[in-house]
DNA sequence: CACACTGTTCGCTC
DNA sequence: CGAGCGAACAGTGT
């Protein structure tokens, strides 16, 4: 679910909720979701403020009045809520920043794959990480030099955090299904056009779903997304879609459309 | 109800 | 050392 386009529109929805308010107090129920001590975490937020925010990828992280920065990954279920009434304490907000203002920040993640971390450096916690240049500044020279030295799957190269940050599962397939490209093509037998290809659909997927707040059913009649499907019906072929494993995902793709 | 589903990380092989 | 691959992780919706 969360992905690059995902992610950013948390980015701009705590941008214009959660950012210049005191930290009172945090809150979590559930340890394995802090990469370091609640106490650690404590020390460095409490009594600082969330200041800016910045992607990279599907990571997100908050620059605070402090020293520290934190880095919060949404996992496979995750999104960010601000909520004023304790009442309305939302499902699943397994992490909470209590703001001086009343109001409260919750970080959701309802199958506790997402966590938050500390770190003072976002260039090296992207080192450390290995994270590429967000996909969507990424330049057509580094795509081509990052896939050039690799011989797998197409698919599973454009997952790969360290060469395009941000791509997960959906919009891999979205992309290889606009390239008219088999995922099971071998990354080092495409054809520089084809490659240019991908990264111009892939710019093109970024853009679109970030200006449509990543909300599925405002994209275009003709995207994958909304035949994404075992059986479904091809847009362009009129026959139906199928189902494999690449890279470890569920991948669909549209068999004559996609060599 | 057994299974699918998300993304990252770990352990293993080559 | 690093690419590639598959399993593991958690928990809920179907």
């Amino acid at each position: 679910m969360p992905e690059l386009p995902e992610v950013e529109t948390f980015r701009k929805y705590i941008d214009r909720t959660s950012l210049d308010q005191k930290i009172v107090s945090i809150e979590c129920a559930d340890q394995r979701l802090l990469k370091k001590d609640i106490e650690t975490f404590e020390e460095a937020l409490v009594g600082e403020s969330f200041t800016a925010t910045q992607r990279i990828g599907k990571y997100l992280f908050m620059k605070t009045t402090g020293d520290h920065i934190l880095v919060m990954h949404f996992g496979m279920t995750g999104k960010p809520e601000y909520y004023h009434d304790p009442e309305t304490r939302p499902k699943y907000a397994h992490i909470v920043y209590h703001f001086a203002s009343g109001y409260h920040f919750g970080f959701l993640n309802r199958r506790k794959f997402g966590w938050n971390d500390l770190t003072t450096s976002i260039v090296d916690y992207q080192k450390t990480v290995g994270l590429s240049i967000d996909a969507r500044d990424l330049p057509l020279e580094d795509f081509l030099t990052a896939l050039s030295k690799r011989k797998t799957y197409i698919k599973a190269v454009i997952m790969d955090q360290s060469v395009t940050a941000g791509i997960g599962n959906w919009m891999a397939d979205e992309i290889l299904y606009q390239s008219k490209i088999h995922p099971e093509r071998k990354t080092n037998q495409l054809s520089e056009g084809e490659l240019k290809t991908i990264y111009d659909n892939m710019k093109a997927v970024i853009e679109l779903a970030i200006e449509k707040e990543a909300v599925y059913r405002f994209f275009p009649k003709n995207y994958f997304i909304h035949i994404r499907k075992e059986g479904a019906i091809c847009h362009h072929t009129g026959a139906e879609i199928q189902k494999l494993t690449v890279g470890g995902r569920s991948t669909y793709y549209s068999p004559k459309w996609q060599n």
